[in-house]
DNA sequence: AGAAGAATGCTAAATAGTTTACATTTCGAA
DNA sequence: TTCGAAATGTAAACTATTTAGCATTCTTCT
């Protein structure tokens, strides 16, 4: 499974200056999880703040008959579990670990002692939320506006970013379909296209990108709104 | 032109308690606006919270062409420039008024003063801020899930719960159209369906929607996720 | 009441995307 | 090294959506 969205989003932890990051790891429990193993259900009404430290945290809404849908994939550095901190909302999506996992639980009255005391703490969080949020409105604004191919380089673009290998998109036709609501079959055509156009390299189960800065250009003539800030 | 987006979202006034609504208000300045008037462009560095008082704002990108795009209509209570206080962020967004609008403008250094004496305050507007993150989730998860017929009506129960005659939708289908990201013709297809099932009336300008709880139970089918919670 | 503008209705041809089904390739584990 | 699972390639029939154009209806303003 690939990072499917909030790619290129400065995670929570990294927002964090050190004391911080080290005072909230006093009040933590570290927990792991194997792949697949459930972390929290939709409903839960545990409040608390989870930071994933390793491995990657799919969240997912199931529907009465089964099927399920993966909302974001978090990876590490990144939290969940913030809307029952600051809003009365249970927690609002299943939780699954994606490979071997160990998130940082911080329960509600630990989170709170700490804020009381370091103002800074929820000025971040609310930051990070933000930051989230105004991504968000940009992602839907292209999900309406944009052709799929110009909305899968773009993806993808975004996707080798947050990567530690900038030039490397794990990720398969079939996550990239579901990630993009369209059939593997229309992802496929798309790919056979940017490559004929020389923007990627399809391999098994991964996506490269040889040249970055040829894919952003390919984007900007297509894209009027398209901005390179990252 | 309607309420785009952001429908069903209790406005951060309304989070608001009494106390902190009038100091807040104290701290604000008010500024009318015409119908088409701007009141901010992207890249504007004045930081500060606005809050609508009366009237609607939109935000849309522009692009180097012109072009234009919508990404949300807030109204009454609903505010912008959030993200100024909790990132470095710019404005984010041109904001343009809708009909004659009334804006409270609170800069950050009253925001600042306030949030200092009222802890209360930040915890609300990261609150805000998460429920519209969380909110913003579920819609986009609607958009690469559901058929546009589905996704159509779901959006007309929104936008009626928001307004407050619950049973009318103001709104042409030009606008649905572009708030979903598909043409006019497609929409009119749409909503001659859902009109001939009995779920709508269309007018001159709006759609009514003479049973809302049918509304309801025709997307329950349609929507394994859906679930009626506002 | 009449005119103008806004919104809707409708059609036809072209394009895009889905579904289904199966063949082929790649990778990793036995 | 062989086998099986996972991933990709491809094709055909079908459905959905777009584009472009024009006719019609409704509303508002004068």
């Amino acid at each position: 499974m690939a990072d499917l969205l909030e790619f290129g989003i400065t995670a929570f932890d990294e927002l964090l200056p050190r004391h911080l990051r080290q005072e909230l790891g006093k009040a933590a429990v570290t927990r792991l999880y194997k792949d697949g193993e459930l972390i929290q259900r939709r409903g839960d009404r545990k409040p608390g703040l989870s930071i994933i430290r390793s491995g990657a945290v799919k969240l997912c809404n199931f529907g009465a008959d089964g099927s399920a849908v993966t909302t974001v994939v978090l990876g590490k550095g990144q939290i969940f579990g913030e809307f029952t901190l600051l809003t009365d909302l249970p927690r609002t999506h299943d939780a699954i670990a994606v490979g071997r996992t160990a998130v940082d639980q911080v329960s509600r009255s630990g989170f709170e002692d700490l804020a009381a005391r370091e103002p800074d703490l929820l000025r971040i969080l609310a930051g990070s939320t933000a930051l989230r949020l105004h991504a968000m409105l940009e992602l839907l604004d292209d999900f309406r506006r944009l052709p799929l191919p110009v909305l899968t380089a773009k993806i993808l673009l975004s996707m080798s970013l947050r990567s530690g290998e900038s030039r490397v998109v794990k990720c398969s036709q079939a996550d990239l379909a579901v990630t993009l609501g369209v059939s593997r079959v229309s992802i496929g055509k798309v790919l056979k296209r940017l490559q004929a156009d020389g923007l990627i390299i399809q391999r098994y189960g991964r996506i490269e990108i040889p040249e970055v800065e040829n894919l952003k250009s390919w984007i900007a003539v297509r894209d009027h709104l398209f901005r390179f800030e990252a």
